[in-house]
DNA sequence: TGTACATCAGTGAACGCGCGTTCACTGATGTAC
DNA sequence: TGTACATCAGTGAACGCGCGTTCACTGATGTAC
């Protein structure tokens, strides 16, 4: 995104210190961990003073529901981008679909985190829920499409949505837990563990003659 | 006026005040939440002072490592009584382990957020591991049994455990963050769902004649 | 074009607070003799 | 059986710390005239 202007060096403005706090509290997380993002440390970051934040944020929470609402922005985006150049068939997609979510909770953990570390159950977050549920109804519209095409079990599709949510939230969490690399050993990378996970969930809600 | 003796109602020695503080951090997380739990609020909780737990814990760090643990011989357990009382066959196993593994998760919410808190990337923790080690054991155990009763497809068991155990994470971590029940709608009762979700992995790793 | 002024986005100091942890201590308990 | 004593498991006060947040302020900016 290309910035306005460029801010002159020592601006008492800063240009746009909202964006660059919440790119100060993602790499928090990302090196120090959920513990050590506190306002004042994102302050510190950007170099600003500890009461600067609260001309873009109310408090604490506000932060973090922006950084979750960022991340599933961009998860959005990358399903978009997943759908747009997968294969032809409706389970070419879903399953891109799902290998594209593996592979955003691993390049993105911090957002990823605090995408599902409750801050979807705060009130006042509004916008945070529209980008939630926009990224739902994509995977929704994806397993429309397939039972269309016959080739996906009858049945609730936002259950078979939530199935294929589960199985490919599941590997994620499980490898940013590093435990997918710990009691299983060494079964690959994540993105072939992805594309093993959408196959699988794949197969096993296709449908399939008696 | 002669007082009778005072009945020896609180000991200056607990009892078992390390199990009790396990407890009460328990307790704190599933009333409070993750941020209300200190160790001085689990202190309190029981009734302590405050510098009681550092001869049960050394730190903070190590009483939510024995709350990680609590939870993993539970989940084990569980899962043991699952697999007793399952039906015959080994594909039955596998679905009532990933029935067990939703429930315990529902049931034991803060147990269950703390064993996949990422305190297992801590180090020291030893007989945490080897209580989640024996988790996913029971979990591979089955996975073999089924392979070697055909009814599972070919590939290294411990990627199809962690397919299966993905699966039922999943659903388990978007119920516990209140998501299963959001975007989605109304989808029937959690154990339905984690009965379809281990149906459908089940499905989708089955062999099956080309 | 110049200027007064409202508004915005910062500063720096301060507040009260609860935290993790340590310390010297003391009451209770178990055991050797 | 009684007793001295080591050890254990508590207490209560204190430490330094960094936190979230508020406050009165001030420098920068945009705009109406």
């Amino acid at each position: 995104m290309p910035r306005p202007r460029a801010a002159p060096k020592h601006a008492y403005h800063h240009g746009d210190l909202r964006a660059a706090l919440i790119d100060a509290a993602v790499q928090i997380l990302e090196k120090r961990g959920e513990e050590a993002l506190t306002l004042r440390a994102v302050a510190r970051h950007v170099g600003v003073s500890q009461a600067a934040p609260y001309h873009h944020f109310a408090d604490k929470v506000a932060i973090l529901a922006a950084v979750g609402e960022e991340g599933f922005l961009h998860l959005s985006a990358a399903m978009e981008d997943a759908k747009a150049t997968a294969g032809r068939g409706p389970r070419d997609i879903l399953r891109a679909l799902g290998v594209a979510y593996v592979r955003f909770a691993v390049r993105h953990p911090s957002h990823f985190r605090v995408m599902f570390s409750g801050i979807l159950a705060s009130r006042d977050c509004g916008s945070l829920h529209v980008a939630a549920g926009r990224s739902f109804e994509l995977l929704l519209g994806a397993v429309l499409a397939a039972q269309q095409a016959g080739v996906l079990i009858d049945g609730d599709p936002a259950r078979l949505a939530l199935y294929s949510w589960s199985m490919v939230h599941g590997l994620a969490m499980l490898h940013l837990n590093g435990v997918a690399e710990g009691p299983a050993g060494v079964l690959g990378t994540i993105d072939e563990l992805a594309e093993g996970a959408a196959e699988a969930i794949g197969r096993g809600l296709e449908k399939r003659p008696v």
